[in-house]
DNA sequence: ATGAAAGCGCTAACAA
DNA sequence: TTGTTAGCGCTTTCAT
């Protein structure tokens, strides 16, 4: 049983030889619908098995025009949230018999650059999961016929599939849930960079309150971590407080709402939910951590992912159906951040 | 600018039409060093750009019989310490101009399905951070002549290169950490799989009490994660307290160390550090955080990974070179779960 | 410095 | 059902 490095690499050409039949033989062996007879199968199996032989993936894309290869274009990986997500894809993407490359980018010019970069393994299609890629990226996957699909990424982007959470529906709920245990006097804080989903929570919260008339102000963070709002927290807390202060906030990050927290109760001695009611966004684990146990809107991103694969293969068996645009819808979870338990 | 789907896909023979020269001389302007004049690479580049050419990956791999695709097979990728490990990983593959393909394996026969998947695409290297793999993917590798790097993955295996951190000191200062500030009666409590680094700082801090004959108790938790802290600490609460009950506790995960403190604190109403000391391990991002401010053990997992990858790329370029075997030492952080502040 | 030609390992008509 | 044959798009000797 030859293992020395030296070896030969194996062919179906030698599988062929040992099995005593041709090379299609082989090839057919090891396609999926092609028509072998048994007989012959299981011979070119058993000798591939003795001679350790794999079909080559890159001459077989090479001659079929495409490959089982996709790309996955992520950013924050290192987030709850979003390493959440990136596991679920993947491991469903491979057990559909795909193989994610994965492509951190953590700005536009990084996806536009990373995004090309898989083009040129002939992949089958892209899962976009940072910021929306450059309309160039668009027109590329166009001429070249790959699928790509977006995840929380905003509006309808002409023949892309899409899928996003309902932001409306998640300010809205933020508002409902602070005003419903009587919050009157609200704040919002998200990040000073715009991204659809991000933006728009906060955006659709702010509405909520001015269709209300229920006064609100607007904290804009530096980014969307913990670190973030424990930053943001030190404009908050003064504004905080039984006489006309702010009672109310909803953080447009769960990782924001954390930070804002900590803060409050730490450096200003705000009790929360007495003083001031919190909502967070996203239910990542921690929040059901009993330190943090934060009330909070969730969106089920394994769900998200799930059905981003499915419909980026739906796309792959058949390229040429219009594209959707689904929008997943969001719930709460009322835990101790807000006074009301919330029979829902 | 035709950019109908339709269009038959570009090739270098397009472009050396084009640019008005051979489809080696196009092969030449798209190679790292090749012997070629800059007026004819430019007459190619040009030619290339404005027909949107890009050199076909699967079919330069199959001819020089190797690509830049890695992969990286990873477990729990939804933990906060493998989020950030894979990111940093992921990120300087493709710095050094490789593509990851990223494998969500959490068993061990998984390992071993999906890294022999991965052998299919003339993978030019494999970078492991789950379950230690079976022998048979190191006589593959060693056969393929793939490189291959293990991270935390336990005692050396002949000929494959290895980064871990020192277990062994890591079990150490645990105890260091909690005798130090006054602990006299221990506990340690680990997941009940065993696992090269985790069982392993376990096993240390155990030999490191019975070396200074100080009394520990050992608790199995099912896994590593928060819930399997707040499960086992069911266990530990009942024997902590100030009658010769368990007063220093070192957990080997920040994770589980969350849970039991959680734990400790809402269902037992023991207070930290003052009748318990809480040690965790890995340092990871919410252990900083003020609801948990945990004493922990840091394990430097960006230069883990960036040491990792560049040891795949010396292997790459070096293949006969004797196999590395290097540790990491480890760090003591001090904050609030221990009730020395500790110069260091 | 450049071009001609061979061939990497595979699949898919086509013929038998 | 099986084998023969012709490439997929590229790199790489080998001549020039």
């Amino acid at each position: 049983m030859a293992n020395d490095p030296t070896n030969k690499r194996v062919t179906s050409f030698d599988v062929a030889r040992l099995a005593g039949v041709s090379r299609s033989a082989v090839s057919r062996a090891f396609s999926d619908d092609a028509v072998i007879s048994e007989k012959t199968r299981e011979k070119v199996v058993q000798a591939a098995e003795e001679l350790g032989y794999r079909v080559n993936f890159m001459a077989r894309s090479l001659k079929t025009q495409h490959s089982n290869l996709v790309g996955i274009v992520v950013s924050a990986l290192d987030t709850p949230y979003r390493a959440g997500q990136v596991k679920i894809a993947a491991r469903e993407f491979v057990r559909k018999g795909f193989r994610p490359i994965l492509m951190i980018a953590e700005t536009e010019a990084e996806v536009e650059s990373l995004s090309a970069q898989l083009f040129s393994y002939n992949i089958a299609g892209l899962l976009v999961t940072s910021a929306t890629p450059p309309s160039s990226i668009f027109t590329e996957c166009h001429k070249l016929a790959i699928p790509i699909v977006l995840v929380n990424r905003g509006k309808e982007v002409d023949g892309v599939d899409n899928i996003q959470m309902d932001t409306q529906q998640g300010g809205e709920l933020a508002f409902e849930m602070l005003t419903s245990s009587g919050a009157t006097r609200l704040a919002v804080v998200h990040p000073q960079e715009v991204s659809f989903s991000v933006t728009g929570r906060a955006d659709a919260f702010v509405q909520a309150c001015n269709r209300a008339s229920v006064p609100v102000k607007e904290f804009l963070s530096t980014g969307q971590t913990y670190s973030d709002g424990a930053e943001i927290v030190k404009k908050i807390g003064p504004q905080v407080g039984p006489d006309g202060g702010i009672d109310g906030v909803f953080c447009a990050t769960d990782l924001l709402a954390f930070g804002v927290m900590d803060g409050l109760i730490h450096d200003f001695g705000i009790s929360i939910p007495e003083q001031v009611q919190l909502v967070g966004f996203n239910n990542i684990e921690q929040s059901s951590w009993r330190g943090y146990e934060l009330s909070t809107i969730q969106q089920d991103s394994e769900a998200q992912s799930l059905e981003a694969v499915e419909m980026m293969l739906d796309r792959i068996k058949n390229p040429s159906q219009k594209a959707k645009n689904v929008v997943h819808p969001v719930t709460p979870v009322y835990r101790k951040t807000t006074r009301n338990s919330h029979g829902t």
